[in-house]
DNA sequence: GGGGCGGTTGAACAAGTGTTTAATCTGGTG
DNA sequence: CACCAGATTAAACACTTGTTCAACCGCCCC
């Protein structure tokens, strides 16, 4: 079953009927978050609950098909959009939010109700920051860090965060139409103090920075305390 | 009728109940969610649910005064504990997190639904922070912005969000208990990278910063670029 | 001691949930 | 045409939700 494509034979419309439900189940799951009830779900698809659970077998097992789905389509749709540095400025610039925007709008939900998308979604983050990080040091244009590991989690959870946070408290009951303008009032609202705090940092001298490490029972590499205090 | 305190002639219990459903309200929220049902709070204070909206009118209202309680206790007790320019770390340094740990972890849940408290604290977050900064720039220690109010919001927006995010991805399901040394983890965790962040910055060179500045529309206080860049 | 009166309960209610089940419709195949 | 298999539906189910209602209990006041 389900092995043919879409330009079959038939009119098309077969066999559309489950991933029309699993696309309806995505916009309204990032509409109004997962606890919307099924039937809202299939009266978005002009379905009924009982073929949504006939065809999924339940509501988690939904979630999860919508969970793989967005997953894989933003996968392959470019790998590195939410996975640079900053983790987000370069999504702003991509045109095609507009597009993709149910899919974005989706994650945040996901990262704001927590659970095994979204850790497992900010774990790659954390892994392509890592390269990102690593090739920057070695190009010379990204500084070395005490704790290169403890950097980069630190940063993906900052960027992600700010992010899943904005949205929930100024985002969360807007228009699908609105999302894409709000996502790019975000980023212009934040990059500037984003490329200032990443250029300039925040302090003006080592102080408080070197107390702590006094402070701190095990500083971490401490071999290298030097080449970076230099 | 509430005039009395805890060591008067009767047996103590008698209007103690309506603040007995609140605290317990506030330590069942903080531990599961806002979904969880009035029966459940209920039966953690001891009395019927019946008995809870018949006191507090209805579901939001018990929230309503939860936050309420939250906010006014947390402020009396420091008002800096979460307002400081990095907005975290000062609160893992007082001794009393494993008190006041069902409240943090109530505002903690505030932040991840959304809704009328978590809009005002980051507001007065915010607000604070810009205090802190400003005393810090004229007092020479902390570098001078091209937008003092957007920094000020995005460092807000970074710390609470990442808190957030690492809770709701790491500590959903812990147990109350767990949570000081849970928080004490995530502070030891991210403290370093964060001052690491803040004295050095991340970038080696301007040539980022710069370039979105010369392609950003309308660069906020071009008039002091020079004061900075130098 | 009688009378209220607030605190408190347990049962009931209406609405919503995810899920099940039996029936209906539809289209392809012998 | 008969027939079967899958898609689809409407209704029912069991359950939870927030809320309401009538009754009860215990205390204070007259």
């Amino acid at each position: 079953m389900a092995s043919e494509g879409v330009g079959s034979g038939g009119n098309g419309g077969e066999f559309a009927t489950v991933s029309r439900i699993r696309d309806a189940a995505i916009a309204r799951f990032a509409r109004d978050g997962f606890q919307v009830g099924l039937r809202t779900v299939a009266a978005d698809a002009g379905v009924t609950a009982g073929l949504v659970i006939h065809h999924f077998g339940s509501k988690d097992e939904l979630r999860l098909a919508c969970d793989e789905h967005v997953l894989e389509t933003l996968r392959q749709e470019k790998t590195k959009t939410l996975t640079d540095g900053t983790g987000t400025m370069l999504l702003a610039q991509m045109a095609e939010v507009e597009r993709l925007a149910p899919m974005v709008r989706y994650l945040l939900r996901s990262m704001q109700a927590g659970g095994e998308l979204a850790l497992k979604l900010i774990e790659n983050m954390i892994a392509d920051a890592e390269q990102y990080l690593s090739a920057g040091e070695a190009a010379g244009v990204v500084r070395p860090s005490r704790d290169r590991a403890a950097r980069t989690r630190y940063l993906a959870y900052q960027a992600t965060g700010s992010m899943v946070l904005w949205f929930t408290l100024h985002g969360a009951d807007a228009e699908p139409a609105e999302f894409a303008a709000l996502f790019r009032r975000y980023i212009e609202d934040l990059a500037l103090p984003a490329l200032e705090l990443f250029t300039q940092g925040l302090l003006v001298d080592r102080s408080m920075h070197d107390e702590y490490l006094m402070y701190v029972p095990d500083p971490p590499c401490a071999g290298d305390a030097d080449s970076i205090a230099s």
